[in-house]
DNA sequence: CCCATTAATATGAAAATTCATATAAAGCGG
DNA sequence: CCGCTTTATATGAATTTTCATATTAATGGG
């Protein structure tokens, strides 16, 4: 097994740099759940798609790009891969025809059920390797930092 | 200002999942300075790499890519480009002829120093927007955390 | 010293991503 | 109802990124 090393935390800037310890944790807790989803042929783009949609169907393109962490013309094409391999659908919005909803099929809402379980296991394991106190209070404070990031502008 | 949206932490799986949380907050913690750096003339990954080598010059291509949370042969590109327009250069390493290293020139270091001090003076200002409770436990949180996912094999 | 293997970097070609902007529908003031 | 502005999505074209693999150098065994 050999992963990728990180700076080291005691020299230097980056290894104590907020930002670069948010974005190294990301990607390297992350790297492993995302190898899984595409060996199931789901690349990360989609399974977030899959992950939003599976909490709330029928969002329309804009809301989805936001919370799926990207921008709006990149989720316009991959809505257009998923649609194509017949995971969701696109459905004009009666009340207003600028906006299109976003539906899960019937085999995008079981491979997101699917995904949705093995990301539940497999956050399990991660919080299993932290220390009770980091566990407890590590999803707050994130979801207390992403509400001050999010929203309201100060 | 309009900033996006974040999933409701209370409903659903995405609002709540570790993995989208520090994806999220990564991502938005760091947009601004990004934003300022790209005003600057410099890249996300260029700025990682102006940020590895300020804190160690002469790296190799491997390892400034494993720091610099990039692959390989995108580091190589990026050197590439960063070589082109004076911010680095790359010599062969005496000791192991199919090593690069890779190091800052004066406009390189320059460019390194600014952006590192006002990334300092940026995450002061993000680290001043938390409880002092979070302030103090955030960055002891993650370093542990990425100690775990780096290095050791288990 | 040679061969086979491993390691470090580079590169071609395909695919993904971005950026600016086009298209189209709503909303609004008059 | 009209024209103007704003909002939502799509798209062309350039750039970036990935993936597999080529190239070159070191290393270890015989």
């Amino acid at each position: 097994m050999d992963r990728p090393q990180a700076p080291d935390p005691e020299a230097g800037f980056v290894g104590s740099y907020l930002l670069y310890l948010l974005a190294a944790v990301s990607e390297r807790a992350s790297a492993e759940f995302h190898a899984h989803a595409r060996n199931q042929g789901v690349r990360v783009p989609e399974w977030r798609v899959l992950a939003c949609l599976y909490d709330g169907d029928g969002a329309m393109i804009t809301r989805l790009a936001e919370f799926a962490l990207m921008e709006q013309s990149r989720l316009t094409r991959i809505v257009d891969q998923m649609a194509a391999r017949g995971l969701v659908t696109r459905r004009a919005d009666p009340r207003d025809g600028r906006r299109v909803r976003v539906h899960l099929t019937e085999a995008g809402r079981a491979l997101a059920a699917r995904l949705t379980a093995d990301a539940r296991a497999h956050e399990a394991r991660l919080l299993a390797r932290l220390t009770e106190d980091d566990a407890a209070r590590i999803k707050p404070m994130l979801q207390g930092m992403l509400a001050g990031l999010s929203g309201e502008a100060e």
